[in-house]
DNA sequence: AATACGGGGGG
DNA sequence: CCCCCAGTATT
């Protein structure tokens, strides 16, 4: 931890360097910094989730001029509540809000909890983040907030490495966050740190020419302002592998069978699919008694969303004379298809059956 | 058009 | 601990 404070500025100089540019740039008019009582706080900050300032500020007028106080909002509808979030998006804050409302009623007697920092970050739609805002901003307790425009600031300050989601890095920066709060002019200094964020330190093209911080931001003295912070890693996606049976006749027709209604291919047509050959030769026992696996083309990939399959094709001739037995499939003619929905590698290797089909088949 | 975003809830 | 959510901004 102490290497990471290693930029040559203290807890104590990092405020005053905030607050100082707080007094100068930062916001001090928004709607919810006049009477930051904290239902008004709780519900700016809410609906400042995922959502910039210019966008909320009419919706929140609205909503304060219909609702108050908590005791308006927890006696209304939930359909009334939504009425007036309609355009704003994400509409299980919303939900939560109301739900919020309701239980600050019911539980705390109308008074929002904020002399317990779980109590708050325990009400739906509240997590450790906006609690700490919430009180921070509408009491002056000490209270850290950790919000993403707070993220960026302190990931390019120190070059944090990695996703701030993983849960390793999001410890790191609470503990610089908590570092760097202070004990006093707390909700000067909370949004002084989501202005800074928000107006500086932005995502595309940060002014660091401007930033308080500019002579000692390691992301910014290697140049590297961009690559802060790390984006969420392209997961690597778990893999499967099947074996397709490219049961084929004299005729040209391949043998094809429909997937259950759900999952993976709901309903499409697909070949025969299975887990290893033996499962495969037992099959074609049972249902193409003659055929024989003579060939076996090489692996391919298709992408899903959430996995990788190999799929290893394996052609097999049903000799003339030799059907296969009921067993919910039916014969699919590729010069004549019928309508049917193919999954998209079926396709493929339709295509590619049929064209062997008038060469000769090769090993690939 | 595709991708990144980001707090919170749930598995 | 990780994944998903659902509109918006950005590229």
């Amino acid at each position: 931890m102490s290497d990471l404070l290693e930029i040559g500025l203290t807890p104590n100089e990092f405020q005053r360097r905030v607050l100082t540019w707080y007094q100068a740039n930062g916001r001090k008019a928004l709607p919810w910094q006049y009477d930051k009582t904290p239902y008004r706080v709780w519900v700016s900050e809410i609906m400042l989730q995922q959502t910039q300032v210019a966008t909320v500020i009419p919706y929140y007028e609205r909503f304060m001029e219909r609702f108050p106080d908590v005791a308006s909002l927890a006696a209304a509808s939930q359909d009334e509540v939504l009425h007036l979030w309609t355009g704003l998006g994400y509409y299980a804050r919303g939900r939560n809000l109301h739900k919020a409302a309701c239980l600050v009623m019911e539980a705390y007697g109308g008074e929002f909890p904020v002399h317990s920092l779980e109590e708050m970050a325990s009400l739906p739609g509240v997590g450790r983040s906006t609690a700490g805002a919430i009180i921070s901003l509408s009491t002056g307790r000490r209270a850290v907030i950790l919000d993403g425009n707070v993220k960026r600031v302190l990931t390019r300050l120190h070059a944090i490495e990695g996703w701030p989601g993983r849960t390793s890095v999001e410890r790191i920066l609470w503990q610089l966050a908590d570092r760097y709060t202070p004990n006093t002019d707390l909700p000067e200094y909370s949004q002084a740190m989501m202005d800074l964020g928000a107006m500086v330190c932005t995502r595309g093209k940060p002014s660091c020419l401007l930033c308080p911080f500019e002579d000692v931001c390691v992301a910014h003295a290697r140049g590297e302002e961009r690559r802060f912070p790390e984006s969420k890693p392209k997961k690597r996606l778990p893999e499967r592998q099947t074996l397709m049976l490219l049961l084929y006749d004299d005729a040209g027709c391949v043998y094809l069978e429909q997937r259950p209604g759900a999952g993976i291919w709901g309903g499409l047509w697909c070949f025969p699919q299975f887990d290893d050959m033996t499962s495969l030769e037992d099959w074609l026992a049972t249902y193409s008694p003659g055929a024989s696996v003579e060939d076996i083309w090489s692996v391919f990939t298709h992408t899903f969303s959430h996995f990788r399959l190999f799929i290893t094709p394996v052609p097999v001739h049903s000799p003339h004379g030799v059907a296969v037995s009921d067993c919910g499939g039916c014969w699919y003619d590729p010069v004549s298809p019928p309508n049917l929905g193919l999954a998209a590698p079926v396709k493929a290797l339709l295509e590619t059956l049929t064209s062997d089909a008038v060469s000769s088949p090769t090993h690939r």
